[in-house]
DNA sequence: CGTTAAGTTGGTCAAGTGACCAAGTCAAGC
DNA sequence: GCTTGACTTGGTCACTTGACCAACTTAACG
């Protein structure tokens, strides 16, 4: 068995802190993760925490920068089907995304809350700007390699094109939070995958 | 001169009270409105606080559900040209409502702050829900006047359009407030108007 | 006028909060 | 083994927070 040990490494013990304050925030909302409660969750005593963050604010840096948006490589975006048309390809992706937020609505609501707390903290004010750059380029190499695949051109810039996705995304993700009604919310991201559909059109055959 | 009265009734104090909240809020954020800080705010001791409201969440149900959405009404929406087309008519009104979240971030900033704490607490859960449906009902009033307007039919129902038009505002709203970029938000807020016009067509001259 | 109820206030309470420190414990390198 | 530095911990500090109360002041009403 691997022994417990007694003395474990202040990165490691790091790594631990911010996957616990995460828990407690998933499960009571971010206000409850005081360092008392972060800490409680992670099994160790309180001054712990200030052994491995200088402060609490380290401690949001570090969630913001790396842990929440590990979870959204985690969506296992589904391959092109290039026999079925343009507007059934940007749905099965919008409802890929879709159903990564529906199974996992309180991370999102953590993130939702760590964004809300990042643009009133000075220190922290880069880091919504830089999550969204994250996930605009996510959408960018996603919207890219579903047009070469299903052999389409984008009538608008693919930079364009992926604004109008997370916008889309978004809009109906923060609705859905406040109402929790997944038809409606799925009812109008299909009604977003047929207009951005419209912003496609096929590959021309052979010019120039 | 109107004498200052050394007493006011209840009802007015409340009034004066959660308009000082909102206004510490906007300025520091809503962790710093403590019942301290806005009772320093409204010029009164802290001890009317707890006069006026049983408890602190009753101020927030107070602030979600009639404060905030007064803030709403006041962005006065322009009128139809009839001799423009459907996309530029369209565009208008995003931009009108986009015109009013531009120039009071704070308060949209707020508002998401406080939807994000009624998701938490079980007896404000309800209010985000309402809030949105308030949104809706709005949107749909407005684009059902704004078709009428244009002579315009929409090839969606109402609702439906209704729920893409918040969707899409919301989104491109709280993308703005992490980066803050109004070119992209507006050239986003453009596309958006584009395909929305895609969905509406000439009222049908005669028919039936 | 005097009574009564509504409004007002300073002071106080218990329960937290982030931060920190000094005294300990452990594991590795000489 | 023993020194050294990294890690651990209980205890404590100064401060803030929501809540509340008892005593006071004002205004309305008969």
């Amino acid at each position: 068995m691997t022994a417990t040990r007694k003395h474990i490494s202040a990165d490691v013990r790091r790594e631990q802190l911010t996957a616990a304050a995460l828990r407690v925030m998933k499960r009571d909302g971010i206000a409850a993760a005081t360092t008392r409660a972060i800490c409680t969750e992670a099994g160790m005593a309180q001054s712990t925490f200030h052994y491995c963050f200088r402060s609490k604010q380290e401690l949001y840096t570090a969630l913001l920068s790396t842990d929440i948006n590990v979870t959204l490589d985690a969506g296992n975006w589904p391959s092109v089907d290039p026999t079925a048309g343009a507007a059934d390809n940007v749905r099965l992706l919008l409802r890929a995304y879709w159903s990564a937020v529906e199974s996992d609505a309180t991370t999102h609501l953590v993130l939702s809350e760590l964004v809300n707390l990042a643009q009133r903290e000075p220190e922290l004010s880069g880091l919504p700007a830089w999550q969204h750059q994250a996930y605009l380029d996510k959408a960018t190499a996603l919207t890219e390699r579903f047009a070469a695949e299903a052999g389409l051109v984008l009538t608008i810039g693919t930079r364009q094109f992926a604004e109008l996705v997370v916008a889309a995304l978004n809009g109906v993700g923060s609705a859905w939070l406040s109402h929790r009604d997944n038809r409606t919310a799925l009812e109008t991201l299909d009604n977003f995958a047929t207009l951005l559909a419209g912003l496609t059109e096929p590959l021309p055959a052979a010019d120039a």
